[in-house]
DNA sequence: CTTAACTGTACGCTGTATGTGTACAGTAGA
DNA sequence: TCTACTGTACACATACAGCGTACAGTTAAG
């Protein structure tokens, strides 16, 4: 009985919708809330608790299967592997992660978020890091 | 004579142009590197230097507007506005930014980025969130 | 006032991405 | 074996991103 991922989508995003499900289940992969050995939830039933076509889950699966996540075989459920060790991110990848930081952080200005609440949601994140 | 906003964008990433020019202007624009009164480059120009269209360019610059920070009139040129005070952010936007927060470090860690750097990332964008 | 050179805009077109419907093929267990 | 479950392949419809082109408003030189 593969575990429930709890995961939301939001359908009025304009983020696609299978990319929406990889970057919840990789925070989980990461967080380690899904250990490798894990069974996911098959594609029909993460889709039908997502309210989305089981095609689109299964595009996310294999997104996730591509970056090293997931063991994913013809009419077997979807298993979580260890990931081998992850070679150095390259100087630009960085820089990339960087830009992205520095957008969100104006989004949230933009969007009339208080520094001080943006401060605290950078702590909050920095002290979740620790493990 | 505008000021050549030194903005880059990817064309290889997943994000279209035009929203890889709003989210580098609106950086530009929270910071006050284009405070209210400055002239945007013209489509045309700022879309020869990235290479891309200008119609491109002229779908972002309506965005911006429509977030409130242009003054866009047909035949002039875009023109950078004070912005009224911000209403608050609702906790919804503020829940989806959190949740973005997440997935970029995420990210960033299985992409393999060790942890001290992400650190010394949001340490830093802490630091430049004070003035 | 004319006019030329600039500004942003509107519209149609094309290629790609996204999501769905449907049929298929592999696996596990009764 | 057979049944109920897995993920997969493919065609289709729609939406979106980007471009080419023609247009319309503004400004400043003459």
């Amino acid at each position: 009985m593969p575990p429930l991922a709890k995961i939301r989508i939001d359908l009025t995003s304009q983020v696609p919708a299978y990319r929406q499900i990889v970057d919840e289940l990789r925070v989980l992969l990461v967080e380690g809330s899904l250990p490798p050995g894990s069974d996911l939830p098959s594609v029909r039933r993460l889709a039908m608790e997502l309210g989305i076509h089981f095609n689109t889950v299964g595009e996310a699966y294999r997104t996730l299967a591509e970056e090293g996540w997931l063991d994913l075989r013809h009419g077997r459920s979807a298993k979580v592997i260890a990931r081998g060790a992850q070679s150095a991110a390259s100087p630009e990848r960085v820089q990339e992660f960087r830009t992205q930081l520095r957008n969100l952080v104006a989004q949230m200005r933009a969007a009339g978020v208080p520094r001080s609440r943006i401060a605290a949601e950078l702590r909050s994140t920095l002290e979740g890091l620790n493990p």
